[in-house]
DNA sequence: TTATTATCTACCGACAATATCAATAATTAGCCG
DNA sequence: TAGCTAATTATTGATATAAGTAATAGATAATAT
C-alpha cells in the first residue's frame, strides 16, 4: 500500500505542460469502480500496465493500491514529473521510465531491446487479459498521438501487436467528440470511422464544461459517465486556453480483418466531401471511379446518400468494391507527393 | 418609378456595399428582372476602405523640385543627380483609395467584356456603377468614350447619336464633360454615315462636323490625335475633301499617308503605286534587291481570312532543320512552334530573292532548294561585304516581321491543325493508331469538347440577354460575359494545352493543383483575348482601305510598321483573379467530362488483364499536412503516353524569343512583344506598385530606364550550333552527364513493409519513399526544363532572334521569354552566341583566353596568369574541340562552367586556325563579372577602404578574393581564441578545416540579410559530412557562422553601418502611420495598423515600392471546387519583417540595376553588343576593354552622388508628416510633459484620449501652421500636442536606455530617421583605374 | 498593461487549402382586402 | 397593388481536416492575461 499523494506533495509540480490530471483519490476510486477491470483481468496478478504520460501518477497509485498488478511502468519524459517521481515515488514499486511516450523507439527499446517490460502475445479472439495501457493525452496538441494510437489498433502494431489491448486514455473532450460521433452526425469524421471500425470505445468520465455541453445528450446518457469536477484535477489555476476539458475513454480493440490501405484511401477521400452525395463525390477516388462504383453498387438510392451518413460496415463495403476495381489508383501514390524543392 | 426607400444597411455593410445597393435600386427599372448591378459587383466583396493613400497633392507640390524636369530634358546624358521624384498624387489612379480602385478594375474588365460581346444594356449599367465611384469621376469620360465608341457604330443617323450623347451626359452622368476622344468618335461616325449615304460634301454634314469640333476645348490637334478612333479615310476626308483640318493637325506619323492627294482608297492606279514605291525606295536608298524583297512579305492581317489552311505535312517536311534529332522532340508544343516557324518558310519566289545574294559558302548552305535547313545565320555569316550583310538583314527583318506575328498570334490554330492532321493520318492507318497517337486523342477531346462549350456559351448569351428565366448556375452569372469573348475553338485548344502543360507541377506526381490549373487556364484565355484585341487595334486605322489592291499592301505595311511602335496606352484592364478562376474552371470541368483514354488494368480477383477506357482527367483531393489540396489527376495511362516527360505544350508561343527587334519600351505598358501585352515591371499584381510606375511613366521620368532595356532587347542572338550538336548527343544518350540527369521512367519506390510493422518502420519507409519521389520529381523537372531549352534552341537554329526584357520591381532586367535565355544555366548560356560577329583584334584574342580561364574557374589570379593558364592547356583545349565527348582529357568537363568552357574552346581553336587569329570574326560573348557586386556597392556607399580593396574597387596588381579574405580573418580570430582558451575544440577544428568554399555562400548571402540560423544551415551543409553527427555539426556550424558574421562586420565596417542604417530607417518607417490616415481603421483604443511601405526612387528615377504586405486570401467558388486566392486589391497592413529583411538587398539591387542600365546605354552608344545577367556583363571579346571602361565610369558616375544622402532626403520628404510609435522611459521629463498634455486633452475632450485624438490634434496643428492666415499660423505655433512634444525623442534616448528601462511610455512621435553614419575615406573615383573591378 | 506563446528564419525571377455549417444579410414570395 | 411578413437564397466567418513534430534556437510579433 502506497499512500496517495497529498496536496502538499502535488504542489511541488509547477508546470503541467497544458495537460490535466485527476488527482482526487475519491474520484479515481469512483472511476475504477465503474470500469470493473476485474471482469477483464481477474485478480490482476499477471497484469502488466503501461502508464503513458503518467504525470503526477496519482491515478497509478490508486490503481495499483487497488489491483496490485504484476508490473506497472510509468513513462514520462517531462522533467517536472520525473523529478517529482524522483522525490515522491522512490519507495513505490513502480517501474519508472524517463523516455518519451511520443517516440516509437521508446517502446522498442523497453520491450525488444532492454526487455524491461515484456507483455505476453495473445490471440485476437478476446481482450488481452494480462496487459493494460493507461495514458494521458489531455493537451490538445497531443491529439495527433491519440489518433496514431487509435490507428495502431487498426494496423495491429505498436503495443497492439500483443493482442487486443485495452486502453484507458484521458483525452481532450473535443477529440472524444470526434471519435465517438455516430453516423449522420455532423461531427462525423474519418477518425470516427477508425474508432467505430476498430474499437469499442466508451466514455467513462469527463469534466463538465462548455466542451462537454457540445456532446450529444443521448450519447452521454448511453455511457452514463462520471462527471469530474475541475477541483479534483490539477492544475488548479488555469486560464481559458489551458483549461483542457478532458474525458476518460475506455478503448477495447475489436477483432477485424480488412485491407487497411484501401480502407484508409476510400474513407479519407469520401470524407473530404462528406456532405456531397456519393454519386458526385465518388470520382475523387480516381479517374473512372464513378462508372465502376455505380455499376457495382447498382442502387441509385445508395448513390444519393452522403458519406457522413454511412456506417462503418458501409465503408467496409465500399472499400471492398474499391479493392475489386481493376483500374484503381495506387493508394500510396499521394503519400509521397508534395515536398518542397531545393 | 424609382424606388425611393432604401432599407437601412446592415452593420457590416461597408461603404461600397451601400453604394452598390443604392445603385441597384436606382437602376432597377433600367435593367430587367435580373439585377445586373448585383452581378456587376458580385465579384467585389471585401469592402474595407483603404488606408493606403499616397501623400496628397498638397505635399506633392513641395516635393517636386522644379528645376529637375528641365534639367533632365535638356541634358539627357546628364549624370546621376541628387534630385529625386516622388511620383505621389500625380495620378488620379494613385489617389483612388484601394477599394475604389479594385471596384474600378473589376468594372473595367466587365465593361470591356460586355462591350466586346455587344451587351450594350449591361455595359450601360456597368458605366453607371463606374460613375457612382466618386474618386473615379475625373477619368470617367474615358470609360464613357469606350462605351460610346462601341455603340456609336449602330446609329442610323447623326441626330440619334448626338441625342444619345446629350441624354447620357445630362441625365445619367451629370457633370461629365465630353473630351477630345468623344468628339473624335462623333466625327468618325458622322463621316462614316456620310460616306455611306454619299453626302460627304453635304452641308448638314459639314455643319455637324463643325458643331462637334467646337464641343471640345482641347483643340483640333488633340482631337485628331485619336488614331484609334479616326481612320485614314477620316483624315483624308477632313483634310483633303472638306479642308477642315490642317496638315499640322494630323499626327506626324500618318501625315505622309494623308497628305498624298493622289491616293484614294477606292482606286489606286498602278502608276501611283509605282510612284510611291519609287519614292519609298529612293528615300531608303535601296537597290533592286530590296525592292524585290518587299514582295517576300505578304500582309498577314489582310490575308488571314483568305489564307488556305496550313498544310502541315508538306511544310514541315520541306524545311527539315539540319540538326540532330532530339529525343522527345515529337512533342506537342514544339511541333506547334516548329510548324509556325517552318510554316512560314520561304516560297519559291522568296527563295529566289534570297538566292540573289552573293553567298560565298559551301553549297549546302546556299542551296535553299535542297531539303535542308534554311540557316539564316550561315547565310549571313558567309556574305562577303558589310553592305551585303546589311541588306540581307533588312530583308530578313521584314520577312521576320510576319513570322513573328504568326508566331504570336496563330499558335493555337497551328496546334489544332496539327491534331487534326495526326488524327486523320492515324484514322487512315486504323483504330490502333488512333489509340496510340496522342495528338489524335487531343483532336477527339477537342471535337467533343467544342459542342459542349458552344452550348455553354449559348447559355451564357441567353443569360446575358435575359432570355432565360430560370436561375442560372450561380457561377455563370460571373463568368458569362467573359466566356463569350474568345472563339470557342481557340478556348478548347488553349485549355487542353494548359492542362497537359501543368502535368506534374505543384508537387503532384500525376496531376496538378486545381487552383493553379483553373487560374492559369483563365489567364491564358485572357491573354488570348488581349492579343486579339491588340491585333484588332493594329489594323484599325487602315481598316477602310481597299485591301484587294495588291500594290497597296506594301504601303499599308509600311504604315503599320511605323504605327507598331506607337501603340500608346494599351489596355490596363486585367481580369480579376476570381474571374480567371471561374472561367478556367468551367472550361476544365468540360474537358474533364469529355476527355477519355484507353486503359489497361488487372482484375484483382481473377488476375486477368482488363481493358477499358477512363477519363483522362479527374478532380480529386489530397491532404498535405492535414490540409486539403484540390488536384486534377491525370490518368496514369496518359502519363505513360507522355513518356515520363512533361509535354512541351507549355512553351507559350507568345513568349518565345522574338524574330524581330522587340517593340521598344515607350511607356510602362507598351514594349516587348507585339501581340501580347507585357508590363515594364513584374509587379505581383500589387496596385500600389503599378500606381507608382504608372505615375513615373506618365511623367516621362524613366526614359533612361526604357533606353537601357531597349538596348538589351536589341541585342541579336543566334544558337551556337556546334554546342547544340554536342548537347543533343549527350541528351539523346539518356544517361546522366554533368548536370543533366539521366532518363528515368518511374521512381524506384521501396516495397511496402508488412501492415503490422512498427510505426517507426512505416514512417521511415514513407520518409525514404518521399525522398525518392522528390529526387525523381527534381530530376524529371530538370530534364524537362532542359528539354524545353533544347527544343527552343533547336527551333531557333540559324535564326536571328532577340530577347525582350522587362524588370522585377527593383529594376533588375529579365528576358520575357522563359526557359531559353542568357540568364539560364551554364548549358543554355553556352548555346547562345551573338548574331553579329566582330573581329577579335589583339585585345579580343587575349580576352577570349581570359574568358576561357574565368569559365574554367581560374579567375582569382592576375589577367596575365589567366592567359598563361590557357596557353598552358592548349592540348586539352584542342582535344576538347576535336572530341568533346570521348577525348583524351575531358578537360572541359571539369571546368566550373563546362558548357561555356567548351563553347569558348571551340571559338578559340577556330580563331587559332587562322593564319592571323586576330582576324577571326568572333561571335562568342565574353563576360565581365563583378566580384561580389552587392559588396562593391556597399563598399562604395560606405567608403570602406578595406572593403573596397577586397572587392577590387581600388587599383591593384592582382584581383582580391573576398571569400578568401573573410576566411583568413576568421582563421586569425580563431587563432586568438585558441590562444585564449586552448580547450576550444571547435576553433581548433576550423583552423584546420576552414577554406574559402565553406564561407563563400555565407559571405554572399550576408548581403541579402541571412540570419544566424540560415548561415548555420549553409555551413552545416558544407561540413556535416566531416563530422557525421548532426547535432554536433550544427553546433560547430553555429559557432563558425557567428565567427563569419563577425569577420564580415570587421572588414566591411562602413558597409555595415549603412546596412544597419537602412534597417533602422525601415524599422521606423514601417512602424509609422500617416497623420491623415483613415481614422476608422484604428480600432477602439487599439494601435493603428501599419500601412507604410518603403518607397524610394533609383538614380534613374524608377520608383520602387516594396510590395510586402500581409496577404489575405478568400475562398472563391468555381465549377470544380472553391479555390483559395488572394485579392490583390485588398488593403493589408505591411509585413514589417519582410520589409526590413528585404530593404537593404533591394536597395542595393536597385543600384546595381541602375548601373547595368546606365552601362547598357553607354555601351550601345559606343556601338557594342551588350547583354547582362544582373552583375555579369557580356560583349564581344574585342570590345571588352571598352565595356570595362564604361562599367567603371558608370559605376563612378552612379556613386559620385552620395546616394545614401539622397535616399535620406527622399525619405525625409516622402514621409514628412508621418508619425511613428515609439517608447520612452516613463521617468523622463518628456514623458511627464506628454502625460500632462494628455491629461489636459482628456479634460478638453471629456473622455480618455485615444491615438485617434492625438493624431487629430496634431493634424489640426499642422493645418494651422500651413494656413494662409497669420492668426491661424500663430495659433498653430502656440499649439502644443502630444506629438509635437515628442519631437526628437528618437535621438534623445539611446538604444540602451530603451532596453534597460522597464517602465516605458508608448508615445506617438513625428517620424525621424537616424543620422547617416559617417562615410569612410574611400574615394569612388579610384574605381576608374581599377582593372579588376570587373573581370 | 505585461507575460506568454507563436512565428520565422537570404533577395529576386515564382506560381496559390478547401468542404461544410451556422449565422446573418439580402432577396423573393406570398399575403390580404 | 402597397406594404407587410415569411420563406428562401446568398454571403460570410469559423472550424475541421491528417496524424510523426526532419533538424535548429533566438529574436520579434502577436495574443492572452
Amino acid at each position: 500500500m502506497f499512500k496517495p499523494l497529498t496536496a502538499t506533495n502535488l504542489s511541488e509540480i509547477k508546470v503541467f505542460y497544458k495537460f490535466r490530471y485527476v488527482v482526487s483519490p475519491r474520484v479515481l476510486e469512483n472511476i475504477f469502480d465503474k470500469l470493473r477491470l476485474e471482469d477483464t483481468y481477474g485478480d490482476c496478478k499477471d497484469l502488466k500496465v503501461m502508464d503513458l504520460n503518467a504525470g503526477p501518477a496519482q491515478q497509478s497509485i490508486i490503481f495499483n493500491n487497488r489491483y496490485r498488478c504484476k508490473q506497472h511502468l510509468l513513462m514520462d519524459n517531462r522533467p517536472q514529473f520525473t523529478n517529482f517521481w524522483e522525490r515522491n515515488l522512490k519507495k513505490s514499486h513502480f517501474q519508472m521510465s524517463p523516455q518519451d511516450p511520443y517516440d516509437w523507439e521508446s517502446y522498442l527499446m523497453l520491450i525488444d531491446h532492454q526487455k524491461l517490460f515484456v507483455p505476453e502475445k495473445q490471440p485476437r479472439d478476446h481482450i488481452h487479459n494480462k496487459f493494460l495501457i493507461m495514458g494521458n493525452l489531455t493537451d490538445k496538441k497531443e491529439e495527433g498521438l491519440l489518433m496514431q494510437w487509435y490507428n495502431c489498433v487498426g494496423q495491429k502494431n505498436w503495443l497492439q501487436r500483443f493482442g487486443r489491448v485495452k486502453m484507458l486514455l484521458w483525452v481532450p473532450t473535443s477529440s472524444a467528440r470526434k471519435l465517438l460521433a455516430p453516423a449522420s452526425s455532423t461531427q462525423r469524421a474519418k477518425c470516427s470511422l477508425v474508432c467505430e471500425t476498430f474499437t469499442d470505445s466508451k466514455i467513462i468520465a469527463l469534466t463538465q464544461d462548455e466542451e462537454s455541453d457540445l456532446f450529444d445528450k443521448k450519447l452521454l446518457d448511453k455511457f452514463d459517465p462520471i462527471w469530474v469536477d475541475y477541483s479534483s484535477t490539477l492544475p488548479q489555476k488555469f486560464s481559458k486556453t489551458k483549461k483542457s476539458p478532458m474525458c476518460l475513454l475506455e478503448i477495447d480493440p475489436l477483432d477485424f480483418e480488412l485491407n487497411k490501405g484501401n480502407w484508409d484511401y476510400v474513407t479519407q477521400h469520401l470524407m473530404i466531401q462528406k456532405s456531397t452525395p456519393l454519386i458526385d463525390a465518388i470520382e475523387s477516388l480516381g479517374p473512372g471511379a464513378t462508372d465502376f462504383f455505380t455499376k457495382q453498387i447498382n442502387d441509385p438510392e445508395f448513390m444519393k446518400r452522403c458519406p457522413y451518413t454511412f456506417s462503418a460496415e458501409e465503408f467496409i463495403y465500399l472499400s471492398d468494391i474499391y479493392f475489386r476495381w481493376p483500374f484503381k489508383p495506387d493508394v500510396f501514390m499521394n503519400l509521397f507527393n508534395a515536398q518542397q524543392e531545393e | 418609378m424609382l424606388r425611393t426607400i432604401v432599407k437601412p444597411s446592415c452593420h457590416s455593410a461597408t461603404i461600397t456595399n451601400r453604394l452598390i445597393h443604392s445603385q441597384y435600386i436606382q437602376i432597377r427599372n433600367i435593367t430587367t428582372k435580373n439585377s445586373v448591378l448585383r452581378d456587376n459587383m458580385s465579384i467585389i466583396s471585401d469592402t474595407r476602405t483603404s488606408t493606403i493613400q499616397p501623400p496628397d497633392t498638397v505635399f506633392q507640390q513641395s516635393f517636386l523640385r522644379s528645376n529637375f524636369l528641365n534639367k533632365n530634358k535638356n541634358r539627357p546624358q546628364d549624370n546621376i543627380s541628387a534630385e529625386f521624384k516622388l511620383f505621389t498624387g500625380t495620378q488620379n489612379s494613385v489617389s483612388l483609395t484601394m477599394a475604389d480602385k479594385r471596384d474600378v478594375m473589376s468594372l473595367w474588365s466587365l465593361l470591356e467584356a460586355c462591350l466586346q460581346s455587344n451587351y450594350t444594356e449591361r455595359s450601360f449599367s456597368i458605366l453607371k456603377s463606374l460613375y457612382e465611384i466618386k474618386s473615379h469621376r475625373k477619368t470617367f469620360i474615358d470609360d464613357y468614350n469606350y462605351y460610346f465608341n462601341h455603340i456609336a457604330k449602330d446609329f442610323k443617323n447623326v441626330k440619334l447619336m448626338s441625342d444619345k450623347l446629350q441624354k447620357d451626359l445630362t441625365v445619367h452622368f451629370v457633370d461629365i464633360q465630353p473630351n477630345d476622344k468623344t468628339v473624335a468618335i462623333l466625327i468618325h461616325q458622322t463621316l462614316k454615315l456620310a460616306r455611306k449615304n454619299n453626302d460627304i460634301m453635304n452641308n448638314s454634314t459639314r455643319q455637324n462636323l463643325e458643331l462637334f469640333f467646337s464641343m471640345s476645348s482641347s483643340g483640333f490637334k488633340k482631337i485628331c490625335s485619336n488614331i484609334d478612333i479616326l481612320t485614314l479615310d477620316d483624315y483624308k476626308t477632313l483634310h483633303l475633301d472638306l479642308d477642315m483640318i490642317r496638315d499640322y493637325q494630323i499626327p506626324t506619323n500618318i501625315r505622309d499617308l494623308v497628305a498624298r492627294k493622289n491616293i484614294t482608297m477606292k482606286n489606286v492606279s498602278s502608276e501611283d503605286v509605282k510612284k510611291i514605291e519609287k519614292e519609298h525606295n529612293d528615300k531608303n536608298d535601296h537597290n533592286d534587291i530590296v525592292v524585290n524583297s518587299t514582295n517576300l512579305v505578304t500582309d498577314s492581317v489582310t490575308s488571314k481570312a483568305s489564307e488556305p489552311p496550313m498544310k502541315l505535312d508538306e511544310d514541315v517536311k520541306t524545311v527539315e532543320k539540319d540538326a540532330t534529332k532530339l529525343m522527345n522532340v515529337d512533342t506537342l508544343g514544339m511541333r506547334v512552334i516548329k510548324h509556325t516557324l517552318f510554316g512560314l518558310s520561304l516560297n519559291e519566289e522568296q527563295k529566289e530573292k534570297i538566292a540573289k545574294f552573293n553567298f560565298e559558302a559551301p553549297d549546302n548552305v546556299l542551296d535553299v532548294n535542297d531539303k535542308r535547313t534554311v540557316n539564316f545565320y550561315e547565310m549571313y555569316k558567309n556574305l562577303k561585304t558589310d553592305e551585303e550583310k546589311e541588306m540581307f538583314e533588312t530583308t530578313l527583318e521584314e520577312f521576320n516581321q510576319n513570322r513573328q506575328q504568326t508566331l504570336e498570334v496563330r499558335a493555337t490554330d497551328a496546334a489544332k491543325e496539327r491534331w487534326r492532321h495526326d488524327f486523320e493520318e492515324a484514322k487512315a492507318r486504323g483504330d490502333l493508331s488512333i489509340q496510340k497517337s496522342l495528338n489524335s486523342k487531343l483532336w477527339k477531346w477537342y471535337t467533343e469538347m467544342l459542342p459542349l462549350l458552344k452550348k455553354e456559351i449559348e447559355d451564357c448569351k441567353r443569360y446575358l440577354n435575359k432570355e432565360t428565366l430560370q436561375k442560372s448556375a450561380t457561377n455563370r452569372t460571373d463568368y458569362a460575359p467573359y466566356l463569350t469573348l474568345v472563339d470557342p475553338e481557340k478556348m478548347c485548344v488553349i485549355v487542353i494545352l494548359e492542362l497537359l502543360k501543368l502535368n506534374s507541377t505543384g508537387g503532384i506526381s500525376e496531376g496538378m493543383r486545381t487552383a493553379r490549373a483553373v487560374i492559369s487556364a483563365g489567364k491564358s484565355i485572357e491573354m488570348e483575348f488581349r492579343s486579339e484585341q491588340l491585333l484588332k487595334n493594329e489594323s484599325y486605322l487602315l481598316k477602310d482601305i481597299n485591301k484587294k489592291s495588291n500594290e497597296f499592301k506594301q504601303y499599308v505595311r509600311n504604315a503599320k510598321k511605323s504605327l507598331r511602335s506607337l501603340k500608346l496606352d494599351e489596355s490596363k484592364i486585367i481580369w480579376p483573379q476570381q474571374i480567371r478562376a471561374k472561367v478556367g474552371s468551367v472550361l476544365i470541368s468540360m474537358l474533364i467530362k469529355v476527355a477519355r483514354v484507353p486503359v489497361e488494368g488487372r482484375d484483382p480477383i481473377s488476375g486477368e488483364r482488363v481493358f477499358g477506357d477512363a477519363p483522362a482527367f479527374s478532380h480529386s483531393y489530397q491532404y498535405h499536412n492535414g490540409v486539403k489540396l484540390g488536384v486534377i489527376r491525370i490518368h496514369p495511362a496518359l502519363i505513360h503516353q507522355l513518356n515520363g516527360e512533361r509535354l512541351m505544350a507549355s512553351v507559350q508561343p507568345q513568349l518565345l524569343p522574338m524574330l524581330v527587334k522587340p517593340r521598344p519600351w515607350v511607356n510602362w505598358k507598351s514594349g516587348g512583344y507585339y501581340y501580347s501585352q507585357s508590363s515594364l515591371i513584374r509587379t505581383k499584381d500589387s496596385p500600389e506598385q503599378m500606381a507608382y510606375i504608372e505615375a513615373a511613366s506618365k511623367s516621362n521620368a524613366i526614359d533612361k530606364v526604357y533606353d537601357g532595356l531597349n538596348v538589351l532587347g536589341e541585342t541579336s542572338w543566334t544558337v551556337n550550333q556546334r554546342i547544340f550538336d554536342v548537347v543533343s548527343k549527350v541528351w539523346n544518350n539518356g544517361k546522366p552527364f554533368l548536370e543533366i540527369p539521366g532518363v528515368q521512367i518511374t521512381p524506384n519506390y521501396l516495397p511496402q513493409p508488412a501492415p503490422d510493422a512498427d510505426p517507426s518502420v512505416v514512417n521511415s519507409w514513407k520518409q525514404k519513399n518521399r525522398e525518392i519521389a522528390n529526387e525523381f520529381a527534381a530530376n524529371r523537372s530538370m530534364r524537362c526544363d532542359m528539354n524545353y531549352k533544347l527544343e527552343i534552341a533547336r527551333a531557333f537554329l540559324g535564326e536571328k532572334f532577340y530577347f525582350p526584357h522587362n524588370m522585377d520591381f527593383r529594376g533588375r532586367a529579365y528576358p520575357l521569354s522563359p526557359h531559353f535565355n542568357h540568364l539560364g544555366n551554364d548549358m543554355s548560356r553556352s548555346l547562345l552566341i551573338f548574331w553579329k560577329g566582330k573581329m577579335l583584334g589583339k585585345d579580343g584574342l587575349r580576352w577570349l583566353k581570359v574568358h576561357l580561364a574565368n569559365l574554367y574557374g581560374v579567375n582569382k589570379i592576375p589577367i596575365e596568369g589567366r592567359v598563361q593558364f590557357v596557353e598552358d592547356h592548349m592540348d586539352e583545349i584542342r582535344d576538347a574541340v576535336e572530341n568533346p565527348l570521348n577525348g583524351k582529357f575531358k578537360w572541359w568537363q571539369t571546368a566550373d562552367k563546362p558548357w561555356q568552357t567548351l563553347a569558348t574552346c571551340i571559338e578559340l581553336v577556330e580563331a587559332l586556325k587562322l593564319e592571323n587569329p586576330e582576324e577571326f570574326i568572333s561571335h562568342q560573348p565574353v563576360h565581365q563579372d563583378g566580384t561580389c557586386n552587392g559588396l562593391q556597392h556597399y563598399a562604395a556607399l560606405g567608403g570602406d577602404m578595406v572593403g573596397a580593396s577586397q572587392v577590387n574597387l581600388i587599383p591593384d596588381s592582382k584581383p582580391n578574393d573576398v571569400y578568401m579574405h573573410v576566411a583568413n580573418i576568421v582563421r586569425a580570430n580563431l587563432q586568438k581564441k585558441v590562444e585564449a582558451n586552448p580547450d576550444d575544440e571547435i576553433a581548433k577544428f576550423f583552423i584546420e578545416k576552414l577554406n574559402r568554399k565553406i564561407v563563400k555562400q555565407t559571405v554572399m548571402t550576408h548581403v541579402y540579410g541571412v540570419t544566424l540560423i540560415g548561415a548555420t544551415l549553409q555551413i552545416d551543409k558544407q561540413i556535416h559530412d566531416m563530422l557525421g553527427d548532426r547535432t554536433l555539426s550544427l553546433q560547430y556550424s553555429k559557432y563558425l557562422a557567428k565567427a563569419v558574421f563577425a569577420a564580415i562586420r570587421q572588414s566591411f565596417q562602413g558597409a555595415h553601418l549603412i546596412q544597419d542604417w537602412l534597417g533602422e530607417c525601415c524599422n521606423r518607417i514601417s512602424k509609422s502611420i500617416r497623420l491623415d490616415l483613415d481614422k476608422k481603421s484604428i480600432g477602439k483604443g487599439k494601435k493603428p495598423e501599419f500601412m507604410t511601405s518603403i518607397i524610394w526612387t533609383t538614380p534613374l528615377n524608377l520608383p520602387i515600392v516594396q510590395p510586402y504586405r500581409e496577404i489575405s486570401k478568400k475562398q472563391v467558388n468555381t465549377n470544380l471546387q472553391t479555390v483559395y486566392i488572394s485579392d490583390p486589391f485588398a488593403v493589408n497592413k505591411i509585413n514589417a519583417r519582410r520589409q526590413k529583411a528585404g530593404f537593404p538587398p533591394n536597395f542595393i539591387h536597385s543600384l546595381d540595376a541602375s548601373h547595368m542600365l546606365m552601362s547598357a546605354t553607354k555601351c550601345r552608344e559606343d556601338g557594342l553588343e551588350f547583354a547582362s545577367v544582373h552583375d555579369s556583363y557580356w560583349t564581344h571579346a574585342s570590345d571588352i576593354v571598352t565595356m570595362n571602361k564604361n562599367l567603371r565610369e558608370q559605376f563612378v558616375a552612379l556613386h559620385e552622388v552620395d546616394l545614401i544622402e539622397r535616399l535620406k532626403d527622399e525619405f525625409d520628404e516622402r514621409y514628412k508628416n508621418y508619425v511613428q510609435i515609439s517608447k520612452i522611459p516613463k521617468s523622463s521629463d518628456m514623458a511627464a510633459e506628454i502625460m500632462a498634455r494628455k491629461d489636459t486633452m482628456a479634460i478638453e475632450l471629456g473622455r480618455a484620449v485615444t491615438y485617434v485624438d492625438e493624431l487629430q490634434f496634431e493634424q489640426e496643428r499642422l493645418a494651422l501652421l500651413n494656413s494662409e492666415f497669420e492668426d491661424d499660423v500663430k495659433k498653430g505655433q502656440e499649439m502644443v500636442t502630444t506629438i509635437s512634444l515628442a519631437k526628437g525623442s528618437e535621438e534623445l534616448f539611446s538604444e540602451k536606455e530603451r532596453k534597460g528601462e522597464q517602465n516605458m511610455l508608448t508615445i506617438l512621435t513625428p517620424l525621424e530617421l537616424p543620422e547617416i553614419p559617417a562615410k569612410g575615406d574611400f574615394d569612388v573615383a579610384s574605381v576608374k583605374e581599377s582593372t579588376y573591378f570587373f573581370s
